[in-house]
DNA sequence: GAGTTACGCTACGACCTGTAGCGAAAGCTC
DNA sequence: GAGCTTTCGCTACAGGTCGTAGCGTAACTC
């Protein structure tokens, strides 16, 4: 029902079926039009939308090609000619969810920690990311092309909060400069799976609430092994 | 070829395929012998062998009933009347490699952690548990009676570690007892979705080698935040 | 218009799931 | 031993999903 405004393009359509990601250089928006009739961009965003609603009832593993085609008012054959699986076509729908992970300044080092913490946990009580992310995660150790997909499509979009993070606490005096970029990388790397990590580990193998009073604990445990100021 | 010495009763049999966990009062070993003909233990291990062999060669998604059936030398009947589904069959299958974690004394808390998240990573380099924790993991979300089974299967295996763990370093003064039992559960808790959730994230999530820097790195992030003893 | 591509539709073969029914085998108790 | 009970392997099956092929039509460019 929402009309999105994407238009990324994700198919690597019906040309590069092989799976190398590769693309055909189609730079950004315009590209050079091709001839005949233009994809219908409604199309992608009705079988997004259906995705999702399809996870949310359905969930990972009883959401099927055909079920999606027909809530989008689409044939299943359209589908396929954008997404050859049904792991691409997940990773896509749920790609946009993480574009909701904000980091606001918060004042301190501590209190952003905290914030994303429970942002991002939020965002692990919806049906749709909770059902698919571990989902496309097992597939993606078997299928490299996925492993990727999740990558640029996911993972990215929730490292650049700790690299934004880091900065602003760089800036407030409450983390040392690294000394290179190769430890810098290292450590932002590191700090972003202890995160991620634990509050994915919480909140969907434990199956424990990833409340306030979790977070708290979380972020002082974080933070002090960190060195940053713990005030009182 | 294996011949392994387990009878853990697996089945929640043909009885109650409700799929209410509450068990039949089976008690431990011999229970009071049923009448009939007992279940093959034999066919048991050897399901459980061809589901691992299964994993490895073809993966999580592709692994089919059948053809564990046909791997084991078993009709798929048999296999029904143990497993409901694949994921449970999965999830004991792949239970015992978690078995194998031990934590040794090696003499501080700072090695005693390293030494098992380097345990941890190899045991999820194995391509049977690489593609199975996660997709099991994922079907959990819609499905408590597989929560609850992999968490007395999996889950708890690796908690004691951390139990374990926490008690050696109280008793060598690095770590501090806790005040309430409330706040020891809590801590343990939360440790081990930061060791567990660190090591699964940068093994499956990230992709990235889980080696002996990066093991160094997280031990003395978390050491720190714990307020232990950190030596130069 | 000519050319090219996307679309919806139908149909299809291949495969997997989970169950049913059968005769035979393997234990137990009397 | 006889009788009872449960498991086993086998075959067959209905129901559902996958992914593709072929067709006529729609949309867009030159």
């Amino acid at each position: 029902m929402i009309s999105l405004t994407i238009m990324r393009r994700a198919d690597d359509g019906p040309y590069l079926l092989t799976g190398m990601v590769a693309v055909m250089s189609t730079p950004a928006t315009p590209a050079h039009p091709r001839p005949g009739r233009p994809r219908s961009a409604a199309a992608d965003a009705a079988i997004l939308d259906a995705t999702r609603d399809a996870l949310v009832e359905l969930g990972w593993s009883k959401l099927t090609m055909g079920d999606v085609a027909q809530r989008a008012g689409v044939a299943k054959t359209t589908l396929y000619r954008r997404w050859a699986h049904k792991n691409e076509l997940v990773v896509d729908a749920v790609a946009v969810l993480f574009d909701e992970l904000q980091l606001p300044d918060r004042g301190s080092l501590l209190e952003d920690v905290q914030g994303v913490v429970l942002q991002f946990a939020a965002l692990l009580e919806r049906p749709e990311t909770k059902t698919a992310l571990m989902a496309v995660v097992a597939e993606s150790t078997r299928d490299a092309a996925l492993r990727e997909r999740i990558r640029s499509a996911i993972v990215d979009r929730q490292k650049r909060l700790v690299l934004l993070g880091r900065e602003r606490a760089q800036a407030r005096g409450e983390l040392p400069y690294e000394e290179s970029p190769v430890q810098a990388a290292r450590n932002a790397d590191l700090i972003f799976d202890v995160i991620a990590g634990a509050v994915v580990h919480r909140a969907l193998v434990s199956a424990e609430p990833v409340d306030e009073t979790w977070a708290r604990n979380f972020t002082a445990l974080l933070v002090g092994g960190l060195g940053g100021v713990t005030p009182a």
